[in-house]
DNA sequence: ATTCAAATGTGAGCAGTGTACACTTTTTGA
DNA sequence: TCAAAAAGTGTACACTGCTCACATTTGAAT
């Protein structure tokens, strides 16, 4: 079921991933500013030209890493959700996975928010992200258990939801990590508070 | 009352401030990337090396500009505070004097939350807005207005309201800024929302 | 008014960057 | 086996931030 791929595609498959591989390390290294094509080249014993035989710019392969750091995203936040039960627990999982992610990956998470002028992969990538958090929502309301009214409507409980989690995720790697109450149990309380604000009484 | 200066001194400063402004209309026009510090000279019909008499490196120049960035943001939330009554509305007025700069001037919001390896005065500026925030919040909780819990103390609430804004100020102006729901009475129900949940019944 | 030092601005140049292009080498498929 | 396609190289260009010895201007004390 591997999807029956030439070698030589795997091959050129595999020395892209090499390359994405060293230059987002040396992404986590050093930051973003810190990338270099030609010290990635260096590493991989390959003329600074070759790289451009896979990405077209430095742009293309940041963007590249970028889409990489999204799909590990949202594989965390799936799997977290998937292992919980009912939409209040189901939406805190993902909000938690995602303040995690963040958390764990502050150089890729600060990366994936830092948008270039060619932005086009990057919408894709939220889209996907925030189609998933709807999804929740949607579910949510119409199995009962989340109650909205005119102007707290679906479209505002997803961006209220997002906000808060992206807020908190954002907040945690930009300030201090040990910010004044920004400890786990707090940051469940916020994210509960939230969702009980929209839950129907049992 | 114009604290006294030396007209030399003026003059630098005048020579700073033009060096600030030219950086600051080249990032707003081309992006932070996009900034160069020999088109900054060119543009103001100085060599490079002269800017290097005002700012030790490119990195504190951008920092003097997110500074002043900064500080443009501050007067805003205070003005808008400072012409609201009650905890309440004071809170409110300043979460939506934040996310109307964001809105205002994206480029510059985001330049502010993108991080250098120095952040010195980054932090500085930040702990204002965070001081001045939770200076709101105790004025509210010791007034009776807000209410607190063991878990949901006044940490937990400053840093709920601050993820909120600030979650909802980003996603203005990374995501397309006609989000699904993202009109200025969505985000205004979202605040109301928040603030709700930690306000004492009347 | 003279003088001397500090402040301000300059020109040349270094090391490093992303990128284009003609070139060679390797791999592939008929 | 052989030509075409793919992969990789070396050189070079324009640009960057930045340094430093030097020239010019300014400020103030003599």
């Amino acid at each position: 079921m591997t999807h029956e791929t030439k070698p030589s595609e795997r091959r050129r498959n595999k020395t892209r991933q090499d390359i994405l591989d060293a230059a987002h390390a040396m992404i986590v290294e050093r930051g973003v500013e810190g990338l270099s094509l030609r010290a990635v080249s260096d590493q991989l014993d390959y003329s600074p030209a070759a790289l451009y035989r896979h990405f077209g710019s430095k742009d293309e392969l940041v963007d590249a890493i970028r889409a990489q750091c999204f799909e590990r995203l949202n594989t965390a936040i799936f799997q977290r959700v998937a292992s919980a039960n009912g939409a209040v627990e189901q939406l805190l999982a993902g909000g938690l996975a995602y303040i995690d992610f963040a958390r764990q990956y502050p150089i890729d998470f600060h990366l994936m928010f830092h948008f270039a002028p060619s932005a086009s992969t990057q919408a894709e990538n939220r889209q996907t992200a925030m189609r998933a958090l709807l999804f929740l929502v949607r579910g949510g309301i119409e199995s009962g258990v989340f109650v909205t009214t005119e102007t707290y409507n679906e479209d505002a409980i997803t961006l209220h939801c997002w906000a808060t989690v992206h807020g908190i995720a954002i907040l945690q790697t930009t300030v201090a990590r040990d910010e004044p109450g920004a400890t786990v149990t707090t940051i469940e309380t916020i994210l509960r508070k939230v969702i009980a604000g929209f839950t129907a009484a049992s």
